[in-house]
DNA sequence: CCAAAAGTGTTAAAACTACACCCATGA
DNA sequence: TCATGGGTGTAGTTTTAACACTTTTGG
C-alpha cells in the first residue's frame, strides 16, 4: 500500500440487507429507487461512503436516511467488487446485514428513496444491480449464523416469550422445531434469563418473558463455550 | 447508490494474509515494505485496486507481484474501513486470507516489496498499519472455518497421509487430537478418498495417501450435510 | 366450559471421548 | 533388531431426537 495512488479510484458504497421477523415469516426491507440507474425499481438501502466517515458509519447513515432505522444490529457481510456491478460506473460495495425487531418500529422514506417497504423473503421482487445476489448471500449467512451465535434475540424485543424465539428460529431456518427440545436447549444456556414478567393481553395462558443477558454470554464465551442451535 | 458521486473517494486496497503449515507450526507470510509509510517495516502483502479489475483480481495480482504465489486458495475475510487506518491518506482495505501448501512453493520479492518471508504465527514482529488486527481476525476465522469447512486440504499437497491432515488441524487449532478418533471422523466422510499410492522414502512404514474429492463434497453438501471437525 | 397456548419427562439411538497395543518398514 | 510411525476397536458417557398429555387463562 503506497501513499501515492496514481490510479483512478473505484467508488465505494454500502448496501444493507435489513431483516425482521413478523407473525408470518422473515421479512426484508427494500426501497424503491428515486433516481437512475434502475429508477423506480426495488433495491437494497445503501449509499456512498464519504471520505471522512468509516464504512460502518456510512452504512448506519444510509440506513437512517433511507429507512429511518437507527441503533440496530449491523454486521458486515461481504464486499462485492466485480467490475460491472453497476452499469453506470465502477462501484465497489460493502454489504451489511441488519437485524431489527419489527414490532414497534417502522420506516420512513428518505432522500433518494421514494418508498421503503417490507417484503417476505419468499416473495421478493426483481432487484436492481446485483442486489439479488447480495440478498441471497445475506440470507444464507443469517441462517448459518443463527445456528452458532445468539443473534436471534436481535429480531425480538428485549423481553420475549420462548415461543417467539422459537418462531424466529423456525422462520429463519425454514423448518419446524420440537418445542420441548428447543426449550431444553435454550434454557440450558444461563445467559437466557427469565424475568418475573409475563405476557399481557393474550387470550390464553400468559407465557413467562425471558431476556438475553449479554454480559453473562460474554463471560461464557470466554470459557471457550459455544452457542449452538 | 446514485450514478452521480460528488464526494471525494477513499482509496481502495487489498491485504492478504497468507497461511501455510510446515513441520513445526502455522506460518504467515510477511513482506518488508519498500516504500513509505512504514518503510522497512513488516506488513501483509497487498496493493491498490485498479479501476478495471475486480477486488479479488487485485488481491490475486498483489499476491503474485509481492510474493510470487499464484493459483492459491483465496477467500475474502473482512473490509477494514476506519478513517485513520493509514496515516498518509484514507484507505479502505478488503482483506483476504490465502491458504497455500508450502512444500514445493516459495516466494519471490517483487515491485514494492523488498523481501518476503514466513513467520511462525506465535512469533510475528510488529506490523505496519492495522495489520496486526487483520492478522488476528484472520487467524480466528481460519480456526473457526477449519472446524466446519473442509479447508485443511488447501494447506496440503493434493495427496497426503492422514497424519499430515491431523497435523494441520493440530497446529491451526493449537491442540492435540486423538489419532483414532480423528481418522474415524475423517474417513466417515466419503469425499476423503484413498488413492492407491503410499508415502515414499520414509524411514518407517509408509502411510497410505488420501485425496480430497471436491466433486463428491459438493454433491454431499447439496444433501444438506455439514462437515465438522 | 371451551379454545388456545404454556409447560413438562422419558426413552432409544447416535455421537463423542478416552484409551493401548500390534504391525510394517527401512536403517 | 530396533526405532518410528501406521493402523486398528471398545466401552462409558453425553447428546440428540422423537414423542403426548396436563395446566392455565381469558373469552
Amino acid at each position: 500500500m503506497s501513499h501515492q495512488y496514481p490510479y483512478q479510484r473505484p467508488a465505494l458504497a454500502t448496501d444493507i440487507v435489513v431483516f425482521a421477523v413478523d407473525a408470518a415469516d422473515l421479512k426484508v426491507m427494500l426501497i424503491r429507487r428515486g433516481i437512475a440507474p434502475f429508477e423506480n425499481e426495488w433495491a437494497l438501502p445503501g449509499g456512498f461512503v464519504r471520505i471522512d466517515e468509516s464504512v460502518e458509519a456510512a452504512a448506519n447513515r444510509a440506513l437512517k436516511e433511507e429507512t429511518g432505522l437507527r441503533d440496530v444490529f449491523l454486521e458486515q457481510l461481504f464486499t462485492f467488487g466485480d467490475v460491472d456491478r453497476d452499469p453506470s460506473t465502477r462501484v465497489v460495495s460493502v454489504a451489511y446485514f441488519a437485524l431489527v425487531n419489527v414490532a414497534g418500529r417502522w420506516c420512513a422514506a428518505g432522500t433518494d428513496a421514494k418508498q421503503a417497504a417490507w417484503f417476505s423473503i419468499s416473495d421478493v421482487p426483481q432487484l436492481a444491480f446485483d442486489h439479488r445476489i447480495i440478498l441471497d448471500k445475506s440470507y444464507r449467512r443469517l441462517q448459518d449464523k443463527l445456528r452458532y451465535q445468539p443473534i436471534g434475540f436481535e429480531l425480538l424485543p428485549e423481553k420475549f416469550p420462548l415461543r417467539a424465539l422459537q418462531h424466529v428460529y423456525e422462520v429463519v431456518l425454514d423448518r419446524r422445531l420440537d418445542k420441548r427440545n428447543f426449550r431444553k436447549k435454550i434454557l440450558s444456556y444461563d445467559f437466557v434469563v427469565s424475568t418475573d414478567e409475563a405476557e399481557q393481553n393474550v387470550a390464553h395462558r400468559a407465557a413467562q418473558l425471558f431476556r438475553f443477558d449479554k454480559k453473562k454470554y460474554d463471560r461464557w464465551t470466554k470459557k471457550g463455550l459455544n452457542f449452538e442451535l
